[in-house]
DNA sequence: ATAAAGGGTACTTATTTAGTGCTGTATTAA
DNA sequence: TTAATACAGCACTAAATAAGTACCCTTTAT
């Protein structure tokens, strides 16, 4: 199954609660609060989400993360990217990346790399798609019970 | 890590793998001869292909499956229904379309099923690409060394 | 100095996916 | 009408991956 990984999707969720608050600072524990996401977790996501310059991290007491850009220009590629590593779609695509071995199936295979293409025209779709698109407007009939 | 699964890539190889000879009819084994891959897996994934109709199955001594469609009909959203079931890229959108109970992160989620809107970008996306797409045209240099 | 907060890494557990095996049914041909 | 071939369906096992947890280190404000 084609899946976004969970820790990518909390990663939008903690992201996007900064909505209103862009530009604030928060610690961990405030995001796992208002996110209501357990602690761990959240703390495992931002640290992976301020290696990608997502957030900008401050240490030391009264430390914490805010964000490095405005919702709308972070797009769900870079959460992805940043969450998971650079978005490759098959081993196939993977062994391009790496300049490693050879894919697999070799020879007999009537592909030869072309997976490239789908990997390209996914990465395109998720580009498209900024945390900002994320955010449910306020007054807008959702689409889940959620 | 968003990927398709090893499963979908094996059903594309195997539809592939008849494009010189569409129309034709080829036993479980002998596609897995074609392909090089296992036996077992060619003939599971052929089931699963076979009951999504894009294969058609004959039965008995001389049986076999042959394509329902042209390869160039066929797209690579097609094969992964066919595989893995309707796309749904995270928990959420697949409790939207299973109209379950509400999605995990509930009330305080700023999302609330936004996530279809990524999910139909990577449908469309995966629509784009046909079979015949994927098939290297003879004479192009290959992007990876398979 | 101490407490608060992030950084890094490695380990364990849970979940998912892939792979295998078995039994049944349809079709052909001797 | 029997034997051989080939697909159908299901269920089980094993392997791979992802998620979650724990621990210890470094930074900084008070
Ligand atoms: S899948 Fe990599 S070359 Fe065929
Ligand atoms: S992720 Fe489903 S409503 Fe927030």
């Amino acid at each position: 199954m084609i899946k976004i990984s969970k820790l990518a999707d909390y990663a939008v969720i903690i992201l996007t609660s900064y909505v209103d608050e862009q530009g604030q600072l928060f610690s961990s524990s405030q995001l796992a609060q208002r996110t209501k996401l357990p602690e761990p977790t959240v703390s495992k996501v931002l640290k992976l989400l301020s290696q990608a310059n997502l957030l900008h991290s401050i240490r030391g007491a009264n430390g914490g993360y805010k964000l490095s850009a405005e919702l709308k220009n972070i797009t769900v590629l870079d959460v992805i990217n940043a969450i998971d590593g650079t978005l490759a779609i098959t081993a196939c695509v993977e062994h391009a990346n790496a300049n490693s071995e050879q894919c697999s199936h070799a020879g007999s295979c009537a592909l030869k790399g072309r997976w490239n293409i789908v990997n390209t025209h996914v990465a395109n779709a998720l580009e498209k798609v900024s945390l900002q698109d994320m955010v449910c407007p306020v007054n807008e009939p959702r689409t889940v019970n959620g």
